[in-house]
DNA sequence: AACTGTATTGTTATCGATAACATTACCCAT
DNA sequence: ATGGGTAATGTTATCGATAACAATACAGTT
């Protein structure tokens, strides 16, 4: 029996002869309603199993208490955290999330968007797909007034808020940690530099180069995507470099490519931390399990999304809340891999 | 600006000095409609930024397309993939999904589920809080003819379908395989038996022992929750047993308590698997990286996801789709913890 | 010229709930 | 007894879209 035949007001209001406003009162301005009617409607309501009717609210109300959430997959990284922050924060204010996945795919977004556009959620949380090419699709959505915050991967000057962790200064952060061990052969693993956070992460890179008045070496900056198998192959292009012209350590744009390098680093029949120091970045579950326990940057990812999901709330709530972009600071872990901590 | 002014058909056809009827249908049925006219309302509707409204659409055809899930927690153990399959064969069938959060709380299960009817889902996929005290309750909500889908964490002969790994096998075939090592001693560190899988597991040991005629030892099976630190505790009570009754094997109720179980064992200076073999069950992804990588089952958790859902939207497309268990298969992670493989 | 058919467009009622206004009944003060 | 006030309930219109039915116009047929 698929048939759900949902009880409406009416219905109730019939079976005890009143009329379906007072039926509605009864359940939602209990104030308004003599006693005796109220309690008759009330078990009325109970008895017949009634459910009232969100959509039906929504469509006079204008307000869905939905939230949208747009990320590239749900399964990735840290979106599992962020999620969870963000129905917390959903949850608490008596909103609930529709979760899409843009597998990477622009297209597959703005058709999320226009779903979601249709359902009239009440806002709208992002974390855009790597091949996007079309800002102005965002810009005209921010612009017809629906709330708009982006996170973890942001898209600027857009007119839409932003929370994201601070990469260039935790990648600086950590380059610089390197530096205050005295190595001054310092290679990059970077990944695509359409992407913010291999932009930035590599930015820090360099600026923590430059202000120690360190040279950048293009031949130790090699890029080649986010994950462990790209990792390993770049380390290998720069280990297959004269041995003179080695690094004497590594700063990889996340923990993946870390994992990747550092297979490749004991391929070559070399030690870590004593031939090459090496450190990610993301704080990978598998981090402190290396043979030589990973250094790298913890994202507190459940705070970003506590953090877009408030701000998202605000934004539906205040007619004049600003645009902001909100950096959620990391913090290092210090661990082996880097120099510090050695058994030896 | 934060007035989000929807276009409307209406606003449309006053601009075109059409009726409404017309609008709608040059969008929706094309045929019904002079070409003259057609191009100008979807001109129109481009310029205006029109976006179907589709809580008035639901209201009068009582379909939402949006699918409610309810797990304990987004970023716990394999539910990122399972909603991850779950998505993909919603967004094929042009679905989406309302994702939310039990938090392992009954209160918060009704809550939501609440709220979902409310909104009216086409259907619901749950995976069960461990705190479920109140099967009536789903019982309700399933005769109310609302489909329903159980996943991972079932609640059986409730008139639901539900999709969940074969449990007992897996854990009969894992516990087998130890006994195929020669090994007769086994204990096993269970879960809470309130929770199916937890119940399940421990029985998929039982029968493995009884069928190789092996006697079940009570001293040997410790109940001590699903993590680390609860497998460390349990474990450390087996070894607390005079040495003569150690077992000379373990089965984990999952990764993270034989993971916890393997500190406890070194920590009493003895070795894996050559004092004391242990098998577990998830395929965490930190189980291959262990000292000695942990022999574990792997669960097809996308797999799981896409199946549950596959079968949600049959039982919405079709009246009479018969209630079904459907168990997705797992398969062995043969590494070294249960003595095979070994360097030595 | 009257008739039928088809293509195109319009009107009305509906989905379920509620805001805004209307009505009724009854109590109390003067 | 009359008027004013309040508590309780009822009516109507609306949110945006569409199903079902209605109307119009014009072409082709006899």
């Amino acid at each position: 029996m698929n048939v759900s035949s949902n009880v409406t007001l009416k219905q109730i209001a019939l079976k005890l002869d009143l009329s379906t406003m007072t039926v509605s009162r009864a359940l939602n301005n209990p104030s308004m309603v003599g006693k005796s009617t109220r309690q008759k409607v009330l078990e009325a309501a109970k008895s017949m199993g009634y459910s009232p009717n969100h959509i039906a609210k929504s469509l006079v109300s204008r307000k869905t208490f939905t939230l949208g959430v747009i990320i590239p997959q749900i399964s990735h990284s840290f979106f599992p955290e962020i999620v969870r922050g963000i129905e917390e924060i959903a949850y608490d204010g008596n909103y609930q999330l529709l979760l899409t996945q843009s597998a990477e795919s622009f297209e597959k977004e703005v058709k999320n968007i226009e779903t979601l556009r249709s359902k009239r959620v009440d806002g709208i949380l992002v974390s855009s797909a790597q091949t996007i090419v079309d800002y102005k699709y965002y810009k005209r959505v921010i612009n017809a007034g629906l709330p708009f915050v982006f996170f973890d991967r942001c898209v600027e000057d857009i007119g839409a808020s932003c929370v994201s962790v601070n990469d260039r200064t935790s990648s600086r952060r950590i380059t610089q940690h390197l530096i205050d061990h005295g190595y001054e052969k310092i290679a990059h693993l970077s990944g695509p530099q359409k992407v913010t956070i291999g932009y930035e992460r590599s930015e820090g890179y360099k600026e923590a180069l430059s202000k120690n008045g360190l040279p950048v070496n293009p031949k130790w900056i090699v890029e080649n995507g986010f994950n462990e198998k790209g990792g390993y192959e770049a380390m290998k292009k720069i280990l297959d470099l004269p041995a003179d012209e080695h690094p004497r350590a590594v700063v990889a744009v996340n923990d993946p490519v870390a994992f990747g390098a550092m297979e490749a680093i004991r391929d070559y029949g070399l030690s870590i931390p004593d031939d090459i120091a090496i450190v990610g970045f993301s704080d990978d579950i598998r981090a402190k399990l290396m043979p030589c326990p990973l250094t790298t940057v913890f994202q507190p990812a459940y705070e970003v999304g506590k953090k877009a999901a408030e701000k998202l709330l605000k934004i539906i709530d205040h007619v004049n809340e600003p645009i902001e972009n909100i950096e959620v600071i990391t913090q290092n872990r210090i661990r082996e891999s880097c120099g510090c901590n050695s058994k030896n």
